[in-house]
DNA sequence: TCACAATACTTTGCAACGCTACATATAAGC
DNA sequence: GCTTATATGTAGCGTTGCAAAGTATTGTGA
């Protein structure tokens, strides 16, 4: 999957997973590849910097705490978050279906 | 509709719009807003150069022609355009499928 | 006729954002 | 003791869509 794809929808995954239960980073990122199945495997790299983000913005907050001796950074989302995610459905669902009607809607091999 | 959403999933887009027939870059801007009702409304700092990408990756070629004066620059895909635009619908599908998943599948105000 | 809109294309420079690569630290398993 | 898994972090890069500005022609309305 090309990388570049996601951006602009990261930060409504990174709330979708958040909205059950807090979680920290690294949970955060098997969240997401598990609700992908697999389809998302997001590199520390991307997650880090994007709850950062996200922390700033308000949407989440965070707070440390230690389990088993290792640091963990647990983020939970705020009000904000939560309106923001619903926000970012919407959204998301107008771009599907806009993509949707201009591609075609024929994602298999070949259909003439 | 944020414009960053756009990022990577342009050029199907535009590879789309140029498959029944070869159109110019005033005229794929008009396709891709009619096909999607409105939803994308491309500038033409967008377009141009994408399809100046486009071709230079050989997907699309172009051809000059004038028509009441006005020269135009025709362009239509080529076998390699077609087999993207294919790749494209696939990716695409598998994306928007993924994301599904991530998000919940709610998109409406909210459903508890 | 003169101004303005619509058509048509182009280029410069910017800003956002996800990624690669690297760095750090602890715990568990061999 | 070494490797792997867990856990967090940052610096710098590359892509890419966009805003803004410019050029040129045709058609329209005052």
């Amino acid at each position: 999957m090309r990388p570049e794809l996601l951006k602009g929808h990261l930060d409504g995954l990174l709330l979708a997973v958040l909205e059950p239960h807090p979680l920290h980073g690294y949970a955060v990122i098997d969240a997401v590849r598990s609700a992908s199945t697999g389809a998302f495997d997001l590199p520390t790299g991307t997650v880090y910097p994007a709850l950062h983000r996200l922390e700033r913005a308000g949407l989440i907050v965070s707070e440390d705490e230690v389990v088993g001796g290792r640091r963990r950074r647990m983020y939970r989302l705020t009000a904000a978050g939560v309106a923001a995610l619903s926000q970012q459905r919407t959204i998301w669902h107008q771009f599907a279906t806009a993509v949707d009607a201009v591609l075609g809607r024929t994602p298999w091999p070949a259909t003439p």
